[in-house]
DNA sequence: ACCCCAATGTATGCACTGATCACAATGTAG
DNA sequence: CTACATTGTGATCAGTGCATACATTGGGGT
């Protein structure tokens, strides 16, 4: 029938790609795992050998879009400067940036929904990202341009801010024109709040 | 056949109070109008002549989610004292309560999702919650203990921060016990940053 | 007081989905 | 080269959202 071959190579990072795209393209609620079987040119049972469950399939998503936004943010911290506000300018950027670029992924990463086994793994690497802003803050004590205390409690505020920014343009909320200068006042306020008294 | 009279009374609410329970209890994923529809006692297609898809009914949701939450956060304000700490204070525990309280309908609120005619009252009725932060740092600002500038702009990094704080423990990310203490030092935070310089 | 009609609920059917099963093709380790 | 684990197939099942045609109800205009 077919002129493809029975075994279609890897058709776990197939489907993964192809489901990114219809996420990125059509939104969460439009995914649907025998559509992406046909896109693929595959069987509608196929996929299962891959991803035991829809939700498999949506935390694999959501893991792959956790390591590209450590990724992105690791990639601005290389071009900033050594001041602890360049840096955390470049984080926040990348991160907000990151966000509206794929919105349709960020509400997936922070559904609420996680099965309780993918959630280890998902954890781990949601906390290699927030280990990043951790270590950023820990760096701008040590040069003295970040308030004193336990780490984690300063670098709460900090995530928390930048987490509703994005979402707050993610979801439409914040009108397109002022999720610009508004990034502007959000880092400001940020380093206000952070800053050594 | 039935005892029960060929019409419901009030279905509408009927369905929207059944389907709160379901996504409070279950997720909005399980979600069902079919299911609702039965829960209520009521045929199928019942559902559909007070919704006329899923994602409206979605969206009234949405809708009474908000209001809920300006209700909690007007609330909050009525045993606050006068100065812009206590008010903060006192709202932002309102956000934060209604929102692990609300997870599931939190969530739906701020979902990517909206039809375009339903964003429109749904817009309208999230600018209502806004309008009530603006105006406790407008208070604020007139009581000398806010930075001056455009309202909007000082404004935006306070919800921003509360959003994000709320979204953070809504999907699990905070631990429990963390979310505690943390709101303690958000709230400081907050406060730093709109403080007057 | 009546009747008509808009509103509301019903019955049925369609296309689709996610999941599971037995089975077929494939490549690879021994 | 053969046993076997991996991967893809085909069919089936329960369940879903939605649309269409029909039934029941109650209230407003005459």
């Amino acid at each position: 029938m077919t002129n493809r071959p029975y075994h279609h190579g890897d058709l776990r990072v197939a489907l993964l790609a192809r489901a990114e795209e219809t996420l990125r393209e059509r939104g969460a609620s439009a995914l649907s795992l025998r559509e992406l079987a046909r896109e693929v040119g595959v069987s509608p049972a196929a996929p299962s050998r891959h991803f035991k469950s829809k939700q498999a399939l949506l935390d694999a998503l959501a893991l792959t879009g956790f390591e590209r936004l450590a990724e992105a943010i690791a990639a601005s911290q290389e071009g900033a400067g050594e001041a602890f506000a360049d840096r955390l300018d470049a984080a926040a950027r990348a991160y907000v940036g990151f966000a509206v670029a794929n919105a349709a992924l960020l509400d997936l990463m922070f559904s609420v929904k996680h099965s309780p086994q993918a959630s280890e793994a998902l954890g781990a690497t949601a906390h290699r990202w927030s280990d990043q802003l951790l270590e950023l803050i820990g760096d701008g004590q040590r040069r003295g341009e970040v308030r004193e205390g336990p780490l984690e409690r300063i670098a709460l505020p900090v995530v928390a801010a930048l987490h509703g920014y994005a979402g707050l343009t993610v979801s439409g909320v914040l009108p397109p024109e002022v999720a610009e200068y508004g990034l502007d006042d959000l880092i400001a306020s940020i380093l206000r709040g952070c800053a050594p008294q």
